[in-house]
DNA sequence: TCGTTATTGAGAGCGGCGCTCTCGATGGAG
DNA sequence: CTCCATCGAGAGCGCCGCTCTCAATAACGA
């Protein structure tokens, strides 16, 4: 008689929280998950993105390949939950380095913003492609899992530039630009969801600057620096200073 | 006795110009090497970056599999075959647009450039993510063959601001910001190399404007304004001319 | 015109991959 | 203490990149 057609209910990703687990069994299979994306994430450090194979993670684990699949259900899904966990890694790494700032100190936070994301992607070269660079298998990243996560470090810099304008110390030099219309259509749900009310000029430069932010770390760590900048951090300090004042902090 | 151990001799990859083939062999290989790379591009399009293969354009080209190797060394060649098409195919597409425009408008210059590129980038997403995007298999870039049609965008910039400097032009809002030895400290070998004269604020700016065109079209393409900018392409427009208004055009 | 030879395609094969299915062992829950 | 859910092992399927060998052939020089 067929009582388990499916054949184990695999771990729940959950951002790194460690799993209250209760059965000892459950304790063990949340560990060798555990084990397994670690591997994983070294293999792909080592070894390059493509490169990430199941069955040399079960070599390496001391199992035999049919073995993972008791623990991840396909490539894709080790793939995603990878990508996940870099969002939660990123986003905690930012958010920690943000919450150390005093709230007055708009700037300081904007470069502690800035910093930690740059930090953090050096460190994880390889986790940073993961979510910032293209795709690896054939496009897999099922957004509602991603976004979430993927939203926490705009949100902090959301949250910086309303204080930063509640506080009246947002100046954007130049006079400010009138939005399109097509542009900021989307703005006033916006608005509403994520309870602020900076203008259209503003959002519009809290845009840029976020995608700013991200293109200096993809091209530094994609190599289109070298022969022209050679101290990066030093860089990105510069250009990050430059962009808070171009977005009025 | 062996007198061949070299299997055959590949196909030069040139750029996209027609290759003057003189035997009729010569020519009926450049075809099949043409087929091969259309082949590949379209595989890449559909199915995704990593699911480019070898077995499968052979099955499509009605050969065996082995066959394949007789026109492209290796999949990782063939990788970076349209690398440097693409890095080719984009520059080639922004400089014909760059040069449709008057020298002297130099704002309008800009536009066309960032226009152009993002146009290029949306138009082949899947050439776009080989170049600007992580890399596929286990990082397989020979800078040797990528540097060169790799800056042909950048030079163009380059050569942009410098005119507009040289005409009086170029005003960034606020004063000039004190660039860091540290940042500045290749900058003189780049003046002489590249011939231009701008300044190290400038050239700052350029590498921040620059770099923002990319995050831009990037953050786009990677799905990242989903929910917050419908219109992307009013809303690339509008940010090209924040950018060209901060970097002083 | 006719061999010579370089080039080509086919076939078989190697190791590795993701993934499935079956089967015995075992250890925790009842 | 017993039962059965869970787990690891093994075999196997079709795919992949890549190599090697061998016959057919098409362009070339004599």
């Amino acid at each position: 008689m067929l009582t388990k057609v499916v054949p184990a209910p695999y771990g729940v990703h959950n951002g790194g929280m460690a799993t209250k687990a209760t059965t000892p069994r459950q304790r063990a299979r949340q560990q060798t998950i555990r084990d397994i994306k670690r591997i994983a994430r070294r293999q792909l450090a080592t070894e390059g993105t493509g490169a990430l194979s199941l069955r040399a993670i079960a070599r390496e684990l001391g199992i035999v390949s049919s073995a993972i699949y008791r623990y991840v259900p396909s490539r894709d899904e080790l793939l995603t939950m990878l990508i996940v966990d870099a969002y939660d890694g990123l986003g905690e790494a930012v958010e920690k380095a943000e919450a150390k700032i005093g709230r007055g100190d708009h700037s300081g936070r904007w470069a502690a913003i800035g910093r930690a994301v740059r930090q953090w992607a050096v460190t994880h070269p390889e986790e940073y492609g993961l979510i910032y660079g293209s795709p690896v298998p054939g496009y897999k990243a099922p957004p509602e899992r991603t976004v979430g996560p993927g939203s926490r470090v705009s949100l902090l810099i959301l949250r910086l530039v309303t204080d930063a304008h509640a506080a009246g110390e947002i100046r954007p030099p130049g006079r400010a630009d009138a939005v399109p219309a097509a542009v900021a259509e989307r703005f006033p749900e916006l608005r509403a969801q994520l309870a602020t009310d900076l203008s259209d000029d503003l959002i519009v430069r809290l845009l840029l600057a976020w995608t700013s932010v991200f293109g200096l770390v993809s091209f530094e760590l994609g190599g289109q620096y070298v022969g022209v900048v050679d101290d990066t951090a030093a860089h990105f300090d510069h250009q990050l200073a430059v962009l808070g004042r171009d977005l009025g902090l």
